[in-house]
DNA sequence: TAGATTGTTAATCGATTAACAATC
DNA sequence: TAGATTGTTAATCGATTAACAATC
């Protein structure tokens, strides 16, 4: 049964089945059941189902689920097939990181475009991608109708970058900047890549576990 | 009121409140409430107060919170003084981008040697970080009491290195592999930026927006 | 003092887990 | 058919929000 409003959690974790679903699917495969799945992903099986459950049915009783219908369908579900279009913003080291190594394509992705201040890589192109100059972004995702901006500059001018884009009408910011964009754009969407909030939280559950074992070792000692 | 057992969803805000008080102390302000932050972070006040007092007292009635001591108390609470160990494995292009831009000093971590099987790079260094060889990795690993390890190897290879890594004793590893590692490591830390989850979650908000205001407009044209 | 805002307790809301009938 | 496993409903658990006494 569909669901109405899918929650976060929900989203987050379909990729995850997604590139699962992929390594099964490559070591030839072609059965799998929640109870397999939840071993794999250290989920458990009833939340596995309930995910699943939200966007259709799409095992057999007795029998789980196949393989390769079970990727595709949440490729779907992950608009795998909508070929958004998607250009980048800054091409400093992560932009070419991106430019260079992330198959946008392999995702169903469209990146068409990079955009970039410095004059020496503008009119340049990077592995099939054109870079244009700056001055050209917003005519250019109001003609090609952009759907996605990959924010990649400093963050000193994301803000101010992602207002511009948002006024033009772009639907999503994938966010590599170090800045909060949401707010207060209400209705658009943004997924954040905050490195450092990742490596904060990194450290703190570091920290926690030694606590922890500290703690331990002065009961032990008691 | 220091709870026992904090909620990872507090932990991932964390790190949010922090880089908004340092913009805001950036700003000037010394002084914040829960519901100015509430309407900066869109989240209510109620909320930001429950996660501070998961930690301690940091505010005053009838004041609020200073900006200065609210942002100490909370780097602290993320480890921003352990100076934590890390090492990054794997120069390629996403390594690259973080020893050149990726200020891990100014988050409390120091970054302390980088590996890679590149023979070209070995023994040159990079913004003051040495490259050794991949071959010298798990000694140094043991040697120096390495915390982190930084993975961006190749997909390939990435289950190999994060399991010799853990049985060397390594506590944590932040993950810039496509690859799943957590699993069957139950005492290891991971975090992961998996690229491609966020661009997928991202690809979903925009779709389920679509069809939203598609409906939206049938039931207009009713 | 009066006004403001915290820290915390209680109420609500939502997400996860357990259980089981349906059925392949 | 018997065994296995789904999809879904109900029960539990946890997180968020609301309310308010404490107090600066």
């Amino acid at each position: 049964m569909k669901k109405v409003k899918i929650s976060n959690n929900v989203i987050r974790r379909m990729p995850r089945y997604l590139r699962k679903l992929d390594e099964l699917r490559a070591k030839g495969l072609n059965r799998v059941s929640s109870a397999e799945l939840s071993r794999e992903l250290g989920l458990t099986p009833s939340q596995i189902r309930q995910d699943f459950s939200c966007f259709g049915e799409f095992g057999q009783q007795g029998y789980g689920y196949n393989v390769d219908s079970l990727r595709d369908s949440i490729a779907l579900v992950l608009g795998a097939d909508r070929a958004y279009k998607a250009i980048l913003v800054g091409i400093g080291n992560i932009g070419r990181a991106l430019m260079d190594n992330f198959c946008f394509a392999e995702w169903g992705i469209e990146l068409v475009a990079a955009f970039d201040v410095d004059v020496s890589a503008i009119g340049t192109s990077r592995n099939g991608v054109p870079v244009y100059s700056a001055e050209e972004l917003y005519d250019y995702t109001v003609k090609k109708q952009v759907d996605i901006a990959v924010l990649a500059v400093p963050g000193a001018v994301a803000r101010d970058v992602a207002r511009n884009l948002t006024e033009l009408g772009i639907d999503a910011i994938w966010n590599f900047t170090n800045v909060d964009i949401k707010e207060p754009y209400s209705d658009l969407i943004v997924e954040n890549m905050h490195f450092s909030d990742s490596l904060m939280a990194l450290s703190y559950y570091i920290t926690e576990r030694n606590e922890l074992m500290a703690r331990r070792e002065a009961v032990g000692n008691e």
